[in-house]
DNA sequence: TAAGTGTACTATAGCAGATAGTACACTTAA
DNA sequence: TTAAGTGTACTATCTGCTATAGTACACTTA
């Protein structure tokens, strides 16, 4: 289900908030579907509870997940995505990145809208 | 023609490092063309001259640019673009992480292509 | 010779990430 | 009621990366 990268350079936490919107998008786990709790996911990726919730913190704060005191922790029914400015302002800066960095590797235009496709592909199914 | 932002989570090296390829690219930096030295550049960003020292080192990694001792460093007259399998595989993760980003703010396939489409009439004129 | 180039060090401070451990309030099932 | 499991909130510590400051050296050019 998750894996982790530990020598990756990004951060664990945020490795796990990527995989779980990673399974929730592609409907490995449904809106009212029960997280794992924080205790369990941390023995499962042998990381410490403590990355675990900040990441959860980090996905409730985003709505995507929600939190009943003492109970767990589910996916939200009720999520409606919405265009935060910041974020899109960040997704931009991301895509410019990329683009400039595939430019520098011989890869135009044509070619990113394949490779782009192709992550598409893999993801809605 | 460079600006950093001290408060982004991107270090500064970094930044100069995508603003130099960027630069390069949309043809402000030309092949052959002198590079400002590293106590210049470091003067005129405000920042430390070893930080702009990585960023070249860098950048000569990735043989974008050349060092002729005691002159100064160039913009590579012969640079080959090539795909190398380790940043190819970077690019997609990067990719794919914006697409899965962008996902949960709403925004699908369609629109993702129009913002890319954007971004590429920005670089290439 | 003097100024300017890149490079290579050492040392320091700051910050973020990750871990360990403890404690508390809550819910649920026995 | 009790025990186990839940999220949460702390403190403390360690590590690695980033950035800075300062110094020194070999090189090239005017």
């Amino acid at each position: 289900m998750i894996n982790i990268d530990a020598r990756s350079s990004k951060p664990i936490f945020e490795q796990v908030v990527y995989k779980i919107k990673e399974n929730i998008i592609m409907g490995g786990l449904s809106p009212g579907d029960k997280m794992p709790s924080i205790r369990e996911l941390s023995k499962m990726l042998t990381i410490n509870p403590n990355t675990v919730s900040k990441a959860y913190a980090e996905l409730e704060r985003q709505k995507l997940i929600e939190t009943i005191s003492g109970k767990g922790t589910y996916v939200s029914l009720d999520y409606k995505p919405k265009v935060d400015e910041d974020r899109f302002r960040k997704l931009r800066d991301v895509l410019k990145d990329a683009i400039v960095e595939a430019h520098c590797m011989g890869i135009g235009q044509k070619q990113l809208a394949e490779i782009i496709n192709g992550i598409y592909k893999d993801i809605e199914r």
